[in-house]
DNA sequence: CTGTTAGCGCTTTCAG
DNA sequence: CTGAAAGCGCTAACAG
């Protein structure tokens, strides 16, 4: 285990002393061409790294941000740390990540363990830690929010109106002539969850349709409780034509659950997802979805972060927007069937897409 | 911004020395109940929470384990990940991620900064860097290489037998009647796509089936590449009823395309993938693969770099075995159709699933 | 058991 | 422009 190599070895091999290889390293003075030159020769020589602890220890400051996600395995956590990493670049700050699965204790004890590393930012994606203790750490910290509007002057949040993006959703498949749309909803107690299935219901009510409970099952943002939920659905029986699901994943499982009762999609029920995440684009059919620039919004975050950390105040320009990303998920009703045929009751039928 | 609280304000407020502070925090030596319970309380009071990297510097280790990976939006890394972030668990130590992107460039970066960071031991997923290289540092850091056998007797390298799993995969289709098997490849030059690809010829030929580089396409191990892989396979005309898919993204993506000429899977053509990532149990139909049980070996990984870390040799225990989950791309090969129809020619055919 | 005293490696006054 | 010296907050001998 070679040594590590300390800034001291190399002044001493330069033949200057500590302070200067410190400025000549962080251009915080001008050094002599000459020293400069003999303390790059001895840094090569050395093959010398800076100490990033002590130099942290020393300035007060590590040059880190620190990104908690909920989990690590979601493609949907990591579009927005991939924005995050991209919108550090440029910046002299780096990301460290941990994700707390969902567990609202492992949620705190990261928050400690990044404040103990003396993180100099926090981007909490989509935190589950209630606005009081987020407001009391923001005290400390700067801290940036994403996916959630916090209730504090201190953190800086970043969320989008997933009343606008469900509302999307809605007059699509309403303008396809769908009556009868079902909905698969998400972790309930989530703000962003709750805001979706609110908008189904208005947006059913403006459109003169009565809301019907049993065509509504609940989800849990993962693909398992979207088959579950399809399938619920269609044991219920009832007739729907489409089905608006709280998220893609969701999507995905109530594709293969009606895929299992024979029924395709879209010719027998539309469906559109929420997210558009980056497999959606590829799954079989193309599922139309409600797209969340989370890339986009990660980069706001770091920049924001950064933004804070240097005592200014985030830009808060015009937020990356929510849109509906049209594919091959959902069609309009023939008008033939615009009398809502019953999905259930046409499992295992011949209604093929006319070739 | 609320000050940060140190160690000496807690030992003043306890009425003790910061050493006495410090043993009680760490446990290193005993301390007196009353002391104690001063201490516990002033901690409490004023909310202290230890300096990690004061911390770190005194000791001289961090208690880190920095992860690198190549790609954040990947549920192949993704896994990998979480693996480690499990195997952490009850250990001392945290992890802390960076993503390289699959720039050499930046792996390098990366990894001076970890260095630079002291961690205390290093976890590379599918590190591009080569072994010299790897060596050098492993020197300096216990390091242990995800995927890869790294030459070196300072590196631990955990890594799959992708030759195996290839011939699995081959032998399932081989079974099921399939002799004209098409191949869709990962990015040239990577040891485990190479593996793959060679396995796939030598099992054709094992099966007396000579080689056809026709029916083979290059992909690169995403959905996009699969798709024109695809393309370009069906374009060519020729027959076949299979495809063996580098990974399962690319089956993903050859699966559009195959959904696109409207021919369907598994009835006009068997497809398995590699990796068995999360989503392969969910896609429409879902994907019969190869699975790397990598959320596994993430979580060996973790054991090796502590054992590593301590001085201790990694337990080289049996290691998972890659192993085929059959799921529903892939379908025995009719009789009738066993002298190998022309996938291309009966593109829009109608030889639907027999209802 | 506990206080005192040195550092860990780097930055940053403070004097030249 | 540059050296000396004083920390950053915590741990770890070293003596009680």
């Amino acid at each position: 285990m070679a040594s590590k190599i300390t800034l001291e070895e190399v002044a001493r091999l330069a033949g200057v002393s500590t302070s200067t290889v410190s400025r000549h390293l962080n251009g915080t003075h001008f050094v002599a061409d000459e020293k400069a030159a003999a303390i790059e020769q001895s840094i090569q020589r050395l093959n010398y790294r800076p100490n990033l602890v002590a130099r942290g220890l020393a300035r007060g400051r590590t040059l880190t941000v620190g990104v908690l996600t909920q989990e690590i395995v979601s493609s949907f956590f990591n579009e927005a740390m991939r924005g995050v990493e991209d919108g550090l670049i440029g910046h002299e700050y780096d990301a460290i990540f941990a994700s707390t699965h969902w567990e609202r204790d492992d949620e705190a004890k990261r928050l400690a363990s990044m404040e103990g590393r003396r993180v100099d930012g926090l981007i909490l994606i989509h935190p589950g830690i209630d606005d009081a203790t987020l407001d009391r750490h923001a005290q400390t910290v700067p801290m940036v929010v994403v996916g959630r509007q916090v209730n504090s002057r201190f953190v800086h949040s970043l969320a989008f109106d997933h009343g606008l993006g469900a509302q999307l959703a809605m007059e699509h498949l309403l303008e396809l002539g769908h009556r009868r749309i079902a909905y698969i909803g998400g972790p309930t107690g989530r703000a962003d969850a709750d805001q979706r299935f609110t908008t189904y219901r208005h947006a059913l009510q403006s459109a003169g349709i009565a809301f019907d409970p049993r065509l509504v099952a609940p989800g849990n943002y993962v693909e398992a409780g979207g088959l579950s939920a399809m399938t619920l659905l269609l044991d219920r029986g009832l007739p729907f034509s489409a089905v608006f699901c709280a998220n893609d994943d969701s999507a995905y499982g109530a594709m293969l659950a009606l895929h299992r009762r024979q029924l395709r999609v879209p010719d027998d029920v539309s469906v559109v997802g929420f997210d558009d995440v980056a497999h959606s684009a590829y799954c079989v059919p193309p599922l139309t979805s409600v797209k969340q620039p989370l890339r986009e919004l990660g980069r706001e975050a770091a920049n924001a972060v950064v933004a804070l950390i240097d005592g200014r105040k985030p830009p808060r320009g015009p937020m990356a927007r929510l849109e509906l990303v049209v594919r091959e998920s959902t069609r309009a009703l023939p008008m033939q069937s615009a009398k809502a045929t019953s999905a259930a009751t046409r499992q295992k039928a011949t209604s093929r897409r006319s070739t």
